[in-house]
DNA sequence: ACGAAAGAGTATTTACAATACCTATTAGCA
DNA sequence: TGCTAATAGGTATTGTAAATACTCTTTCGT
């Protein structure tokens, strides 16, 4: 049971955004504070702005801001904005008429439900439950 | 959130095994069955043995069967068990020290508690509310 | 003793996440 | 009205770990 980097990147990511709610932050600033790469935040960026959880503004002075406050961000939606379209199990996947047990497996059904007991869980608390406390100076 | 093919292939072989529960299963046997590597299977196998869900027997005749009836394996405990070893997310993992949120960070604590009611979720029910009711005329 | 089966280590392949690169496009500012 | 800073987004490449294959050993039944 594996979430992506894609996901770990993204919350961590709001979570520094969370907190300094009023500035903007572009992505070069977030790649060099985390020492990854400015492209790869990029495309996260560009999901969760997508997705309604940022507002992006280009332009000198740009960046993205939390398009709502951190308490109305539940992290379960967070999740499941971040790890869209990574099935459970290959079978839940495009492809999945191929299954050798199909009809009779009451597996998918299980997982499924799980996988929703996973977010709702997550969903208990909120992304300004997880804020950085500390504001990172210069870590 | 992914669960590993190696989860997928040995709840399929633990519901095949659960609809014929009076005889043994050899690898070779289910690896035809599924069109699966005989070896991969091995592996899951050698894993659900370890940790008692299943009774291997050597030698002509042998093969694997359930070590306890299907009602008392729960499918959270069968997962958990498949899943060893793989990291929610990757500062989870064995060198966890190198993460830049160290001790700010509130994510992980949320995390697992996620994990937790996932598998919990899991454990409302067993191996026999999953068990192939047809058990497969040779599909 | 012979064959059928699991056990186990190692090597190889392959799929896909992760990353990099490049070219728009848009917005602010001088 | 350029110039520059920023996002947007496509495509190509890389790296890594899961998935698979191979080989040998051990155990058991007949």
């Amino acid at each position: 049971m594996r979430l992506t980097s894609f996901t770990d990147y993204g919350l961590r990511m709001l979570m520094r955004m969370a907190s300094a709610p009023d500035r903007a932050f572009s992505t070069a600033e977030l790649a060099a504070e985390f020492g990854l790469s400015r492209n790869h935040l990029s495309k996260i960026m560009q999901r969760l702005a997508r997705a309604g959880i940022v507002a992006t503004r280009r332009g000198g002075g740009g960046g993205a801001v939390l398009a709502k406050p951190a308490v109305e961000l539940r992290l379960g939606e967070l999740v499941a904005v971040l790890e869209e379209g990574q099935p459970l199990v290959e079978c839940f996947g495009a492809d999945a008429g191929l299954c050798s047990l199909d009809g009779r497996c009451r597996l998918k059904a299980r997982l499924r439900a799980a996988e929703h007991a996973f977010l709702r869980d997550l969903d208990r608390s909120t992304l300004a439950d997880i804020a950085l406390s500390a504001p990172t100076a210069a870590a």
